[in-house]
DNA sequence: ACCGCATGAGAAAACCTTTTCTCACTTGAC
DNA sequence: GTCAAGTGAGAAAAGGTTTTCTCATGCGGT
């Protein structure tokens, strides 16, 4: 304690916050000796009284990490300027898990939760909208009246297919993952009011190997082929990528691949390196952390659904704009 | 506070703990109350007290979570049992964004700090060494007299060529990423001892098209090929398993292909699925949790460098057992 | 009938801060 | 010279819990 090494109690207290009064020499020896002893006050303590951890939960069902770990490094980004730090709780769809991980967190005072996942049209496998702390949903559905971050697919695909238009394409085909994803039905509509209803929307998983055998039923059709391929993911278009360049059919030049999520180890390892769309999730969670810390703090906050605009990342897939790699600053 | 719906004060928390003498049906009586009201005891107050917060830092320099995440889970998955909550702070090799959340951890008075990274020769940008808390390293290279928590890459490069071996393979060849990585110096010195000095080592980078790259060299040589490939991780196999597939070159019936990490978007979606070394990184947390635990519970802890076994995931990439997928259970 | 002891339960201190209240002293004004 | 106002700094309470201490009651033993 501060107080021993200087000369009274509470005074080091005001001295330290720049409260009360005092006089100025007092201020500046108590601030000195605090720092030359290395004083830090205890948070716990100045949570008791504040009412104010600074400290928030994150929840997610994603055990991957694939969508959780851009959103906490946008979270942490945004927060660690105002001192708070970030429970992370990885909950595996179990909801027995969950509720002991939210009780863990509630016990510990948290400020705030974001609740996080790994599909947009899913709930977390945890009720969380009657609890006294606020709670933020990012990239997974959320309760009526809550604030929820998502990315904007619709707009997202719009610019993917209007980038493929942009350079020339005229038959775009899409091959995503399964019809029941909320965000794979998005996708699929913007790409049918901008491509029109030439081409045929090829539904089935998130993986290489269908992006693969996807392109094999289109070549195998009688009739003109594609000249691009729009894909719901960038796993999808490493495969159908592939699957082409099998076939002999050279990718930017014949055919135009791109993807969704901009998943540096799919994107950038494929050949050639796809053009894709990036969610930015991390901006996502910079938000979410910005919006769960004004609640806390009791500044109100408009609920509803903030969609985020998607990026498009230019790599080589696409042909176009020659540049080889812009967008690579992640 | 359960004293007001009950009756007393502090006989509340004794009649909770199990601690203190009170009559049996006074204790009941609370114990019954307080589950009623759902009450639930201040983590921040008990901290002040005991002087433990129930909370512990997982600090990382990995910003892609591919070693962290797994390590995260091992130690959640510990400590959650025991009440026990992780901040994860994700520094980028920035020193003084590390001394910000180290700071702010140590306010937050945590029981004790896990420091991990994506690399067993490096160490985190920050000095951990004299922290009045416990701290343990795991997958880092930790100080004089720590207890570190690392891979047996030694034993898990062993167990990939003798796996080899078994099925008949003679001519192994080992592919791998920079010489300046002590895990690859250390699996290329295992491979030199199981299979001895016939096929050279490749050191590369870390990358699919080194992969790639480096069986095109090993073809163009004169003479006899290698009937299997040793790769230094998942990324460089699947690499090499594309080449060879170009090349018309059959795996597993030609030649087989063994990966390291297993990574599972890597090692799972590669052509076929990758047999591979994977390091038990979420064991690995397990033990680096239990063991932070018990430092922070005073119990004692032998400093030193724990080696942990990895295990031979057998997919088909190597043919011998025909089994398909087992060691799918991640 | 009295003393000691066991038993049940409340009072109080401690943990570390912050904040409000109080007090002593100085200074300026009348 | 007295009074009001202002200034500097310490005292005390509060926050929620645990732990130790104290006290009152009732019982058994002599």
């Amino acid at each position: 304690m501060a107080a021993a090494a200087a000369v009274s109690i509470s005074t080091a207290s005001k001295a330290l916050n720049d409260t009360g009064r005092m006089g100025a020499e007092t201020r500046e020896r108590v601030k000195r000796i605090a720092g030359e002893i290395g004083y830090r006050p205890n948070a716990l303590a100045r949570g008791l009284l504040s009412k104010r951890s600074f400290t928030i939960g994150l929840l997610t069902n994603d055990t991957y990490g694939r969508f959780t770990l851009p959103v906490m490094a946008g979270i942490s980004d945004a927060l660690v300027d105002h001192g708070v730090s970030v429970f992370l709780c990885a909950i595996e769809d179990d909801p027995a898990l969950a509720q002991i991980h939210v009780d863990a967190m509630l016990d510990k005072q948290v400020d705030g939760i974001i609740a996080t996942g790994k599909r947009l049209d899913r709930r977390l496998p945890v009720d969380l909208s009657n609890l006294h702390v606020p709670v933020v949903y990012a990239f997974t559905e959320g309760t009526q009246n809550s604030v929820t971050f998502r990315s904007d697919d619709e707009q997202g695909a719009r610019l993917a297919v209007e980038w493929l238009a942009k350079i020339g394409r005229r038959r775009i085909a899409h091959i995503t993952g399964p019809e029941d994803f909320f965000s794979v039905r998005e996708r699929a509509g913007a790409y049918h009011e901008v491509a029109g209803h030439r081409e045929p929307v090829l539904y089935g998983v998130w993986s290489e190997s269908w992006g693969h055998e996807a392109v094999e039923q289109l070549w195998k059709r009688p009739g003109e082929k594609p000249d691009a391929l729009f894909c719901g993911n960038d796993q999808i278009a490493r495969g159908a990528a592939d699957a082409l360049r099998e076939r002999g059919v050279k990718v930017p030049q014949d055919v135009s691949v791109i993807g969704f999520d901009n998943w540096e180890i799919v994107a950038a390892q494929t050949r050639p390196p796809l053009t894709t769309v990036d969610m930015e999730l991390k901006e996502l969670g910079r938000q979410a952390g910005l919006t769960v810390l004004a609640l806390a703090e009791g500044r109100p906050v408009e609920p509803g659904v903030r969609k985020l605009p998607c990026r498009l990342i230019v790599r080589q897939s696409c042909g176009g704009k020659t540049s080889n790699d812009q967008g690579n600053e992640t």
